[in-house]
DNA sequence: AAGACGAAAGTGGTTGA
DNA sequence: TCAACAACTTTCGTCTT
């Protein structure tokens, strides 16, 4: 942001900006507005846009340029359609490490044009045609290499049916790669290390996951997930902190149906759960469900131990312990 | 009848000798 | 390697609303 504060003159200004925002459908590559999510410092609205022609970013509101010098991301030519777009676009998807090879395997196309489009010599033709074949057969080639494709995508199975985002994936993919090199796998299961390294993924993430609801969608059982995860976790030297109560809560509350005062009620109720030292050493469920089921009482959305053990995967003995605990602390009975 | 409560016994994992 | 241990679960009978 700068230091001196710039207004273009408003009516005029912020007609000619309003204009160019009604036209933004048919000439937004040519004229390189966009809208972003941010509010203004001015007015509080969230109609920013940044004009990249001017290199400017312009409340739409009241005119106000939080910046003059904002930087142009995209790329420097202009295409029209997608084909201009691919045949300008001078690189590939991202490397990733959710493909055995990280995506950067070469692919032989499948058309028998030279790269100036003239076709290709039928004696040609037979030798591109071994050369594909090989280029296929290379890029899964030996045992390490399939297995890692297999763990890969079982990986990325188990991962969908959690729906979780892609940056877990690749953390988890990574982890599993770390695994192999230090031929962690010798001994052990591939379903049962993949599974393992989603585990680590998620916790690495902050997106916890229960050793339960992955077990849901793993082809292996909890115990041997729970006992490969500390074995990759201790060889590979992942030291996660142990998983705070409060990462459960909006997914549980949101399962639950509850508000978000409710939600808020249950995250204050673990902070001071916390404090009071009342937590270490407790499992990180069984405090969440007992903070969500203390909160569903005090904001008179009542869930019963039965209905929220259910979702976070305790029993209601547990829930029990763990809020009588927190009550007698607090010093608050729950009891109208 | 549903939900909450609590006792008792069992399970899986950690810790320390 | 083994026993002690804490946390948690399962099961079940009792109490409360």
């Amino acid at each position: 942001m700068r230091e001196t504060e710039k207004v273009r003159e408003i009516p005029v200004e912020i007609e000619e900006t309003r204009e160019r925002i009604r036209k933004k459908g048919e000439i937004e590559k040519e004229e390189r507005l966009e809208e972003i999510v941010v509010e203004c410092p001015r007015c509080g609205s969230r109609k920013l846009i940044q004009d990249y022609k001017r290199a400017e970013l312009v409340c739409e509101d009241c005119g106000f340029v939080l910046d003059d010098n904002i930087i142009d991301p995209g790329p420097e030519w202009r295409a029209f359609d997608h084909d201009q777009r691919m045949g300008r676009s001078r690189t590939g998807p991202p490397a990733t490490y959710t493909i055995h090879d990280k995506g950067l395997s070469t692919m032989i196309d499948w058309t028998d044009k030279d790269s100036y489009g003239k076709t290709i010599s039928s004696t040609d033709k037979a030798q591109l045609y071994r050369l594909r074949k090989w280029q296929r057969r290379i890029r899964v080639n030996d045992a390490t290499e399939r297995n890692l494709a297999f763990a890969l995508s079982e990986l990325d199975r188990m991962a969908s049916a959690l729906s979780l985002p892609r940056d877990v994936r690749e953390a988890s993919a990574l982890v599993y790669r770390r695994a192999v090199e230090k031929n962690l796998i010798r001994g052990r299961s591939i379903e049962g290390v993949a599974t393992a390294a989603l585990y680590a993924g998620c916790r690495e993430c902050s997106v916890p996951r229960t050793l339960n609801e992955i077990a849901a969608v793993a082809r292996v059982n909890r115990k041997e997930i729970g006992r490969t995860y500390r074995f990759i976790a201790r060889e590979l030297k992942l030291n996660f902190l142990p998983i705070s109560p409060t990462a459960y809560i909006s997914r549980f509350c949101s399962a639950l149906k509850l508000s978000e005062a409710v939600e808020a009620k249950a995250l204050e109720t673990i902070q001071r759960a916390k404090e009071k030292e009342l937590t270490s050493g407790k499992g990180p469920t069984g405090v969440a469900a007992a903070a969500i089921y203390i909160a569903s009482i005090v904001c008179g959305e009542k869930r019963t131990q039965r209905e929220v053990a259910d979702v976070v995967g305790v029993t209601e003995v547990t829930i029990r312990n763990r809020y009588k605990e927190i009550a007698s602390e607090f010093g608050l009975d729950i009891s109208p």
